[in-house]
DNA sequence: ACTTGCTTCTACAGCTACTGTAGATGTTAT
DNA sequence: ATAACATCTACAGTAGCTGTAGAAGCAAGT
């Protein structure tokens, strides 16, 4: 069994934050030691890391309780689960699309950085595409019935 | 030029998110109407969908206003900017790769669903991997079963 | 046993990044 | 001209932490 100390430098996470999540349930009420400290398992900290793997990804915590309901519940019917995990991966793949397209923007940069000059920074323009993810004000007229 | 509720509908953004925007000085200060109407140009829209993208990514403020400088100061000197946006570009590639992480196991899940069961989901173990990212503790102690 | 020093406890205030609401005023459609 | 809606300012409230105060637990050294 682990001290909260001992879990929150193994998850790079604060103390209170530890508390916090207990607080709001997404972490269970840990059991207590006899002077009444909060004792933790291996597990505990595989689910902390996680939840905080996930925070820094940019999933807000109701996405994270979806996520942990996954695994806290392997035997529930599968098309929740099913639902759960498309969506989720939907998600996902959006964030890594994005991510690639800012990513290639910082290295054209970086590399003409090191050629002299920035001078034309399109890091807005890379992140704005107003294409592929915005309102649907200029693709609805695709498919209607 | 564009109204408030204009440009809060091109970047799916709240009026009041705009306003607070332009309050701490992340967008700048917009003119106004006759009426008093703030007066939005298509590169405050440009600007305000990098923003709202880049938090989402979850990217905090302070790295945006960053990543702003860097097209906000075309001229600066180019080391300054090159460690700007390395440092961004260090902080996407963690991201990716972890999306990457939790995408696969997303896919496999629902893969196995597709066949039948669960009951063994792994979410957690994926992104609370401890050999990759996490504290050096036991970086050494990994050899051992 | 005592003291020093660190950790943990509860409780609560403060922070970031919004989001909602109230009440007044501007703008547009009928 | 009047209704309906958008925008204005100002301020309160929310999510998700983070910091601080003051008391109590615990481990090491003397």
């Amino acid at each position: 069994m682990y001290t909260i100390g001992h879990v929150a430098r193994a998850t790079d996470c604060k103390v209170q934050t530890i508390r916090y999540y207990e607080q709001i349930g997404i972490l269970p009420q840990a059991p207590r030691s006899e002077g009444n400290r909060r004792l933790y398992a291996q597990a505990d900290i595989d689910r902390l890391a996680f939840i905080r793997h996930a925070r820094e990804l940019g999933f807000p915590l109701d996405s994270i309780r979806d996520l942990l309901s996954l695994s806290d519940n392997p035997d529930q019917p599968c098309d929740a689960a099913d639902a759960i995990a498309c969506r989720q991966l939907d998600q996902v793949n959006r964030r890594i699309e994005r991510l690639n397209a800012l990513k290639r923007e910082l290295e054209r940069m970086i590399k003409q950085c090191r050629g002299g000059k920035i001078s034309d920074c399109r890091v807005i323009e890379v992140l704005s595409d107003h294409g592929q993810c915005l309102k649907d004000d200029h693709q609805m007229a695709e498919a209607s019935p």
